[in-house]
DNA sequence: TATTGTTATACTCTATAACTATA
DNA sequence: TATAGTTATAGAGTATAACAATA
């Protein structure tokens, strides 16, 4: 409702653009300009959507956000190191320590110290911290469901697809 | 090449499973596990792969990542508030005022104030500002170049469609 | 000399609350 | 009383470098 009007600024003179009045923009009432034509734009409004419904499902749990990332990668590959599993995680070796610190104290993960390279931790899951990661997973997949609702199978599966065709392509060019 | 072995832990006994040789593992090397199943761990992946070149992309402009984001959605709603612009970007309003101090103090964005309302700000680039907007704007569309080669034309459009359908789902699910 | 894990540091991003000036 | 912008602050996430133990 704000009609067209006047601005001062600190120039002395400056041109102003005509403002559309706010009741001409439908829809996301905004407009996104440029940012419609980038893929990656799109990508990071799902992801932040995504993240932040995931987030406020766990946080009855009192974990950080890569906590159920760790529990998971270690349940998958048992045995293997930090520095092995940082690789896969989009997570920095350093970040790691305090995760599985967190996990230890809670019983959740277990550090082994390699007897053949006594500079290797490998990780194991608690049978507790199998239990978690799976209800912690359920979670994870219920925030998930109105994709798999509103989407068709077909869409679904194709967007799945095609998200990992994309992080293969853009991770294999330069 | 790690062989299976004995390993330490701080408890007396514990159960040690199976190791994989390293060998048997292709692709990736490293199972996802349970992330296989989850969407939201794909965009993560994709998220975080796409805005990691654009950063590199953009070293050279000292500008802060959401510089381009608040540029571009300045241009495209010029006369806005701060707090208007704020709703669409997934940005805080605390979070734009020192986005736009620093667009201001190079001469990019200008802050106007309303007559008739002088708690608004109402923001407007420069042309200046427009002119380093469209030339950072075409340096992020060429980090997803990769993308436009690799996929095809349906693949890259049915990817960009549902990434919008599966937010506007996500977004009307309380 | 290189690698694993650790610690410390710093920098960004985000979220929150409090404050001001205006309405 | 509510809103727009600002400021300050604290928290999480991330990146870096340095270090000890080990290879």
């Amino acid at each position: 409702m704000r009609p067209l009007e006047e601005w001062t600024t600190t120039l002395s003179t400056v041109e102003l653009p005509e403002t559309p009045p706010r009741e001409d923009i439908k829809g996301e009432e905004l407009q996104l300009g440029l940012h419609g034509q980038r893929l990656g734009f799109r990508v990071r409004r799902l992801h932040h959507l995504l993240s932040q419904r995931v987030e406020e499902a766990f946080v009855s749990y009192g974990l950080r956000p890569g906590s159920l990332t760790m529990m998971v990668l270690i349940s998958a590959n048992p045995g293997y190191s930090q520095v092995e599993l940082s690789r896969i995680g989009n997570l920095d070796k350093s970040a790691i320590v305090m995760i599985v610190d967190e996990l230890e104290k809670r019983g959740l993960a277990i550090r082994g110290r390699s007897s053949s390279d006594r500079r290797r931790n490998s990780l194991f899951l608690t049978a507790q911290g199998e239990k978690l990661m799976k209800e912690m997973h359920e979670i994870a997949m219920a925030t998930e469901q109105p994709l798999r609702d509103g989407l068709s199978a077909e869409e679904y599966d194709q967007l799945f697809e095609l998200l990992e065709k994309a992080r293969t392509i853009v991770a294999a060019s330069t």
